[in-house]
DNA sequence: CGAGCGATTGAAAAGACTCAACCACCGTGG
DNA sequence: CCACGGTGGTTGAGTCTTTTCAATCGCTCG
């Protein structure tokens, strides 16, 4: 786990983290926290994946991120102090260990180093759904899907992508009929392999030529 | 100016800022700050207002938000500590002021309430971006004009919405015909109207309605 | 073994985009 | 003073992508 944050946080190094640090082992699509509840606390990921989303205004979900090992989740609501404008619902099993909003404060006003991770953690974020919303805007669903193959077979790493046709078409943006009939393009242009749900990237130079732009 | 950020940062109370500001005028459509450059300060605008943009793969603007009087501009940059992953263009005459990235740093590090504020913004942005992403991904061109309109209504505020053609379409995230026939449409139907580039909301109520899909 | 859900396919309709042409305004220079 | 060129705004027509709705398939789980 390279990510300093998760260190800075959930490490064993931080003084007093075992006493306050509480373990949760969730099954698969078990909601975290949810849009319009109020913050407690952060968790941190040690086992699994978890969608991160908000609901449009027809209910149907966006995917904003799929956060993996080793990453921090919900921290933003606990700075903006309101409730949670997006939901996270894990994808996997997984085991996350929750730290409470007062450890967790505690640690960010004594320690600068953490601070600045968390500044920079931001930052980078924000100008990551700037290209997020420009991609959203101006590529095709072949485009972003592209670009989404790429960014998830990053996330599963070694691993086969492996979601439900519903969230993958709910974070490329698109109806799910779409994306199973670019699915299939894809396939037989040799670009990806498919073994149920999950997926297998078998030309990735390709594929990101096709992220961006032709 | 209510915005706590802008004072903390560029008001005459903050000791020391005045050896360390520079001010700057600018006429229309100058950059402030190019993707790739590198960031060396801040900008508070103290009169006009700001697009901040990226460039899609084909060229296209994207843009992500417009900022107005008050407002800070190029903070990200500086704690991502990368060069500028969007770009800033004066909208019309505009005045701004330049602060030092030393001397931010430096106030950052000693003024905790600074820093709060600076989270907030940083987190409360990142929820917006949310927003956004999912309106890109979910409404029609439409329902996002609407959406832009009674945003840009806000950024305007008394005034009337004062911005060419394609920047709204590059903001509303359309083609500049479409736009145009979709304002067309909303003159015929008594929502706006429109005095050469300008746009003046008739009725918000509707149109707060049409944002909120239907 | 049947129910039910997720995945897939088909066909039609709608929304947006592209391209091309045209208009209107404005400042410039002959 | 007026023709000229340029830029930004507008309109029209055709095309293509994507969505929608409906139906079918296939598998898993009780």
């Amino acid at each position: 786990m390279k990510n300093s944050l998760f260190n800075n946080i959930c490490g064993a190094s931080v003084p007093g983290v075992n006493e306050f640090k509480t373990s949760n082992y969730l099954k698969k699509n078990q909601p975290i926290f949810r849009e319009g509840g109020i913050p407690r606390g952060v968790f941190c990921i040690n086992k699994g994946k978890v969608k991160i989303f908000t609901i449009g205004e027809e209910g149907k979900e966006q995917i904003i991120h799929v956060a993996k090992e080793g990453e921090i989740v919900g921290f933003r609501a606990l700075f903006s102090d309101e409730p949670y404008r997006v939901s996270a619902t894990t994808l996997d099993e997984s085991n996350l260990c929750f730290v409470s909003k007062e450890f967790f404060f505690n640690l960010v006003d004594t320690n600068k180093a953490l601070r600045d991770s968390i500044m920079k953690e931001l930052s980078t974020e924000l100008a990551d759904r700037a290209v997020f919303i420009t991609n959203m805007a101006q590529k095709s669903v072949r485009e972003r899907l592209a670009f989404s193959l790429i960014f998830l077979d990053d996330v599963y790493d070694g691993e086969m992508i492996n979601l439900s046709r519903d969230d993958l078409a709910n974070f490329v943006g698109t109806a799910t009929e779409t994306l199973i009939r670019l699915l299939k393009e894809f396939k037989t242009d040799a670009l990806i392999k498919t073994y149920a749900r999950k997926i297998k990237l078998l030309d990735k130079v390709t594929i990101l030529k096709i992220s961006s732009s032709q």
